[in-house]
DNA sequence: GTCTATATGATGATAGAC
DNA sequence: GTCTATCATCATATAGAC
């Protein structure tokens, strides 16, 4: 039934999703959803909890296994956002895109969430920036393209035999540390 | 009208935004909004179009006043793509999210542009590959990186004094070179 | 836990007066 | 071009039987 109404969700918005069309998913009648969930926007904080909770455990554990210097968290972090992201791709546009479909009391919770993901995966990008290892154009720039690579990937990556999720983290890790190092060749 | 059902269905999205909001965001009543449009599905479909013609137009200029160097086109794409994006958000949030809520024949047109604009700008780099100026990681999940970064830009950009839209397309077209280089101290 | 029946209101769109 | 009145349908959600 989450995955039913995650599915709808995404295809179709939050919206524009009735209650009805999940409840047909599932293969019941739309009152007995309610018997599982108080409302539809019950139904929508619950999968948008899952989907932050999940990327704020990757990025803790990935942080946890990572030596401490700068390229290699960076490196891991952005191998982590992308993996979550293109592994449940209904799962992250649903968390991104219909959040703010719900009413603050019921989204408070995963923008908390969100902000310490945020800050965890920014830190290893600020200090690499202090110690000189990296030398962005414009950190808080170059910190938005790395993570829209992420965000984006769950709209067109389809994984073939040649280029799995894992292949897709391996080439933004790697877009995301030319982006931040200095280029020698162009001034400025 | 077109300007406040923009607003509405950028924040609402368009199954979220009824006449009755869209009417009563121009001052009149749901019943006159038919006056003007046959549906609130051709609101849409012409706000789409807008968006769509816009942002080809502006690749055909660029490419048009550019030299034919690769780097310099690129630099001078990304530029455009940003631009765009950021001079009007609202507008590329529409065209971007809200495209599927129209039904095929409608639309088709959009799609059509999207694809003519995408073979423009894509362009480019593949010569610049085959000419050995670039050589990306993966050039698919290159260009779809650095399209990303201006297809977000709207949702998390505001203007300042100190950074305007002209100095975060600047940035971003410094990113795109820096993905698309090769890098002489990362091997592989 | 599921159903049928229903409450209550919103929806996109139309008819027809002015 | 705008309105009021209205249609037919859909929405979320509840009541109460089984």
């Amino acid at each position: 039934m989450l995955l039913e109404s995650l599915r709808l969700f995404a295809h179709q918005g939050f919206p524009g999703t009735s209650t009805r069309q999940i409840a047909a998913a599932v293969g019941i009648k739309a009152p007995s959803l309610y018997e599982h969930f108080p409302s539809k926007q019950h139904i929508l904080e619950r999968l948008v909890l899952i989907g932050h909770r999940d990327l704020l455990a990757a990025f803790e554990r990935t942080l946890a296994e990572c030596e401490p210097d700068p390229v290699a968290q960076v490196r891991a972090l952005v191998r982590t956002h992308v993996l979550t992201h293109v592994t449940y791709p209904l799962l992250a546009i649903v968390t991104n895109d219909e959040l703010h479909h719900l009413a603050p009391e019921r989204s408070a919770e995963a923008l908390a969430l969100r902000a310490r993901a945020e800050r965890l995966a920014t830190e290893p990008g600020l200090r690499g920036a202090r110690q000189g290892v990296f030398s962005p154009t414009e950190l808080v720039a170059t910190t938005a393209a790395i993570a829209s690579m992420g965000v984006r990937a769950p709209y067109w990556f389809l994984p073939t035999p040649e280029q799995g999720p894992a292949d897709l983290a391996d080439s933004f890790a790697e877009l995301a540390i030319r982006m931040l190092r200095p280029d020698r060749r162009s001034p400025g």
